[in-house]
DNA sequence: TTTTTTATTGAACATTGTTCATTATTGTGC
DNA sequence: GCACAATAATGAACAATGTTCAATAAAAAA
């Protein structure tokens, strides 16, 4: 068969990358293929990849948006004023932990997809990951602020990506189910707020 | 053809792993292959299967071996005697951080393969982990007790579990290639630091 | 209406994990 | 030593994967 114009080239682009993430959501990132997605949608296979390069680009598209998602609630989230920056970096961790919670598959894709040796990720997916970092930067060079502590920017810069990274890895635990939590005090919330209580008083001292 | 006796039972074992694991180090987790390793030792990919029950089987044991070699060189460790906590805390970091930078494969292995859904890590495999936990948390203790600061036996174990996860969320940005470092000041040595000092003066207070 | 362009297909290829009947070799009982 | 039983290794087979591409049918242009 051939062409048809059931659908313009935008929906199609929109099409395949809904129904890519509702079967990544459904039934995990594994679960994931160029047939399944195609037979969904009542196209072939070869019709994917008139549309994306590659599996892996979809996958990066698919991740970009993940990172769209959160930079959008972080942006939401209601103004500062009269919030410690304490408080702040907590509201921020919470809408990561928010987001692993809901989109488990989604997350897990995010961060372990690897494109094969030799390509490497486009720009503009790097610029949305250091655009995540400025809010941490700010709430961290307001705690500064606040304490009469001496810290540069460029402390804050490794402060925010250490604390980001260490929300990171305590998400990154709890999802992968390889660490025995024991009992539920040692669940990703908890964790974060020790977390966090702990390396903002140590910030400031 | 069939039955030889090149090797024993056990020889094949560990022939198999150390062939997988020379696989891994080398040309990445994702080459690894049951053809690969069978072309490699002169066997056939069945052979595989009949000592190991699957590919997923293979490499949690593989795994099992990455999580014992992180704990026989933490309990090398020379005695804490002289050294402060905080210092102890890093020096255990520092061997976490070693292992990612010399088996960067094989602790991608470690920490992103699942099992299919329904099977679960062998009860071995999770005591390992809690047992890499315990001379963090006896850490974490002697910190409490050095500083007049209360802390419960609880309070340790979840300021163990959130440190631990937060260094290895740094080693995970660090090594993902995700993460745009923008300078060297950013690297994970450097986090890792920023992390402890902070998180343990921050217990302190 | 004819021609050109182009979107879609389906077959094909290489590679994956996994199973299993077949077979050659080893060990056992006489 | 010989027949027999146990078993380890094989290689073909199956389903599924990503990916490519000549063939083709429909839409757009002439």
């Amino acid at each position: 068969m051939a062409r048809r114009s059931d659908h313009t080239r935008n929906e199609l682009h929109e099409l395949i990358i809904t129904t890519a993430i509702r079967i990544i959501d459904d039934e995990g990132f594994a679960a994931l293929s160029a047939r399944k997605i195609s037979g969904e949608i009542g196209y072939s296979a070869g019709t994917i990849y008139n549309v994306y390069k590659s599996m892996d680009d979809l996958i990066v598209t698919i991740n970009a948006r993940s990172l769209d998602i959160m930079a959008s609630q972080i942006k939401s989230l209601p103004h500062s004023v009269g919030q410690t920056p304490c408080d702040q970096l907590k509201a921020m961790a919470k809408i990561y932990l928010n987001f692993v919670h809901s989109h488990k598959e989604r997350w897990f894709a995010l961060f372990t997809h690897r494109l094969p040796a030799g390509h490497s990720l486009p720009d503009d997916f790097t610029t949305k990951i250091t655009a995540l970092f400025a809010p941490i930067e700010r709430a961290i060079l307001s705690l500064y602020a606040e304490s009469s502590t001496t810290g540069s920017s460029k402390d804050a810069k490794l402060a925010a990506r250490t604390l980001w990274a260490s929300v990171h890895g305590i998400c990154f635990i709890d999802q992968s189910g390889k660490m025995p939590l024991v009992s539920t005090q040692y669940d990703a919330s908890n964790m974060v707020n020790c977390l966090i209580d702990s390396f903002v008083a140590g910030l400031r001292a």
